[in-house]
DNA sequence: TCTTTTTTGAAACATACATTCCAATTATAT
DNA sequence: ATATAATTGGAATGTATGTTTCAAAAAAGA
């Protein structure tokens, strides 16, 4: 009997992602929304919530959307240690693609909204753990085959290298020179490398 | 004839300062600010401006105290690459102390106001530029003297450095455990030590 | 003391904005 | 075709908030 949506719901989602992503979560309105969405006001929040629960489906969007696009990158390597070669150049495509220089969405939320919301706070420090812990995973294999010296344990590696990509996405955004970019990854994975 | 303020301007700045640090641009309010500051919304319109001015009065503050406690840092040490690890140990210092991870005021500012506020985009820009050129002196010098290798030039080390810069005090809103950011800072230096 | 100039206090203004309401509309199942 | 249940449109609501106004108060100099 009930009458369905008259919209893409993942195209709907896009263009919210978008615009959050420019103008951040206090920068854009209900009315952008419903502006750009082509949606009626009345049919956000009956099939999306209010703004915040956009908001955070958004988050979580972005961050299995990263999840899987790192998992496939390691899936085309032939070892752990190119495998975080690939996602770091993963990176870099992202920061040139990014001509607004918009940033990374996570990051963003993370200084916007992880010191007031604490729901946010909470699911982006659990995310930020998570992703220590996929590095962390990533340089003990390549440690335990060798192409990744033993300097250092996996754990403190792991965070040299979510901190070089934390860095690389903020100073990205008003960097997106790809040479500097790679050279500066390049430096990074010296480090690591066994022969050093 | 006329009647002198009735207020400490530097103690008012910091309580301004403060709130705008821990809750953002958009999450602090005129009426924060008044019942913070106990100035009555007159006189802080009447003596340091609307909200926008006296957000910008405070970065361009932040901005001249860090210069200070940097170039300070250089005195101390004996050669370029002492002082680029003096400057990073008081990154650190500032990250360990700030308990409620607010993370750095310039940082904080980059991504909640440069894509709107072109003025502050473009402040920030020049002092990104103006941090890296910093950085890069400081290595050439090293490089001169023979404490830097030269297997990359000054400037693309300086990008290195200020990406680190920039990702510890990120990463560090969430993790602030004095050892993993001293190796954090030892594993990033260790690239650009002549030893290696 | 009296004038001048500025600061200060409290209320008022105007607007931006998230959210809700309700009637009209529309698709589905019987 | 008709009843049903959801969606949709547009206005309305209420509140949060940046800014202005203006008269009263206060300090400094003559």
């Amino acid at each position: 009997m009930p009458r369905s949506e008259d919209f893409n719901r993942e195209t709907v989602l896009a263009k919210a992602r978008d615009l959050f992503w420019n103008k951040g979560y206090n920068g854009t309105t209900m009315s952008d929304l419903v502006h750009e969405t082509g949606l009626n006001r009345s049919s956000i929040y009956n099939s999306f919530g209010n703004k915040k629960a956009i908001y955070k489906t958004l988050l979580i969007q972005y961050q299995e959307e990263n999840e899987r696009i790192y998992t496939s990158a390691l899936i085309r390597a032939s070892n752990p240690l190119e495998g975080i070669h690939f996602v770091f150049e993963n990176f870099i495509e992202e920061i040139v693609k990014d001509t607004q220089g918009k940033g990374c969405f996570s990051i963003n939320c993370k200084v916007e909204l992880s010191r007031e919301d604490e729901s946010i706070k909470d699911y982006l420090e659990k995310m930020q753990e998570h992703r220590i812990e996929f590095f962390t995973g990533l340089v003990q294999e390549g440690q335990d085959a060798q192409f990744i010296n033993t300097n250092q344990t996996a754990l403190q590696y792991a965070y040299f290298l979510f901190c070089i990509f934390q860095g690389m996405r903020t100073t990205g955004m008003f960097v997106r020179n790809r040479d500097v970019l790679t050279q500066l990854v390049n430096n990074g994975l010296k480090v690591l490398s066994k022969d050093s």
